[in-house]
DNA sequence: CACCAGGCAAGTA
DNA sequence: TACTTGCATGGT
């Protein structure tokens, strides 16, 4: 038996979306335009990301003929208010390389392909971590996969619906095993765990008083505690 | 001023 | 394998 049991885990989706409403996510008009800010905003506020990804239309950069030839240095200028822009740069064009070898720069081709293969070959670019893979798959690509986050393991960990030492492997597989297969549950589940942590679930001053989650959780702690 | 934000990889023991 | 550190801007 997983740590979270499935009417629990859709019973808290449940709660989320009657106190937040629909989130419309990902912010971002293009798969490439999700695919640049999924790795603009590792460990980035995404306020920061939105400067970048304005600059970037502003060049009229923002595309795969782009980006791909890009000068490193000239996209680093660009993509700055990001923070890390060095190794950013680097990241995304590792991707654009990745995306003329292996699918000619059309990323119409990655829809195409299985799940599991796609996020093993995203795996495999230096600088796209599993969260990364995960987003650029459910929000550019519109594949079956579960995001986690740091939101994801602090709120669950906190509500002692899972384990503290929990990682980001084991708990995709508690949603992907738990949960309907349906992109659409995935993609809003996201990101109303991204804005129950930005609101109610923030590294310090935590206010798990106000939290829409409420006492949900309870019940296995005691259990713990036996 | 200190701390944090929708991670990831490289270095160390 | 299990920690630790570097990467960096901008808002609270």
């Amino acid at each position: 038996m997983p740590p979270v049991a499935r009417s629990q885990l859709l019973a808290i989706y449940e709660r989320l979306y009657s106190f937040f409403g629909p989130s419309g996510w990902w912010p971002g008009e293009t798969p490439l335009e999700v695919i640049v800010g999924a790795i603009l905003t590792q460990n980035t506020s995404w306020r920061n990301v939105e400067q970048a990804l304005a600059r970037l239309k502003e060049e009229g950069a923002l595309s795969v003929e782009r980006l791909t030839p890009i000068a490193e240095a000239q996209l680093a200028e660009w993509i700055r208010p990001a923070g890390y822009y060095r190794i950013k740069a680097r990241r995304l064009k590792n991707f654009f390389r990745f995306l003329q070898e292996e699918y000619q720069g059309r990323i119409g081709a990655l829809i195409e392909q299985p799940l599991e293969k796609l996020r093993e070959q995203l795996l495999g670019i230096r600088g796209v971590g599993p969260e990364t893979a995960d987003s650029i798959l459910l929000y550019a690509l519109g594949k079956p996969t579960f995001v986690v986050d740091t939101y994801t393991h602090r709120i669950f960990s906190r509500h002692h619906l899972v384990p503290e030492e929990t990682d980001y492997e084991d708990l995709r597989s508690y949603f992907l095993g738990a949960l309907p297969e349906e992109v659409p549950l995935f993609n809003e589940f996201h990101a109303l765990i991204v804005r129950t942590g930005k609101t109610y679930c923030r590294k310090k001053a935590p206010l798990c008083g106000d939290c829409p989650l409420g006492d949900m959780g309870m019940e296995r702690q005691i259990n713990n505690n036996q």
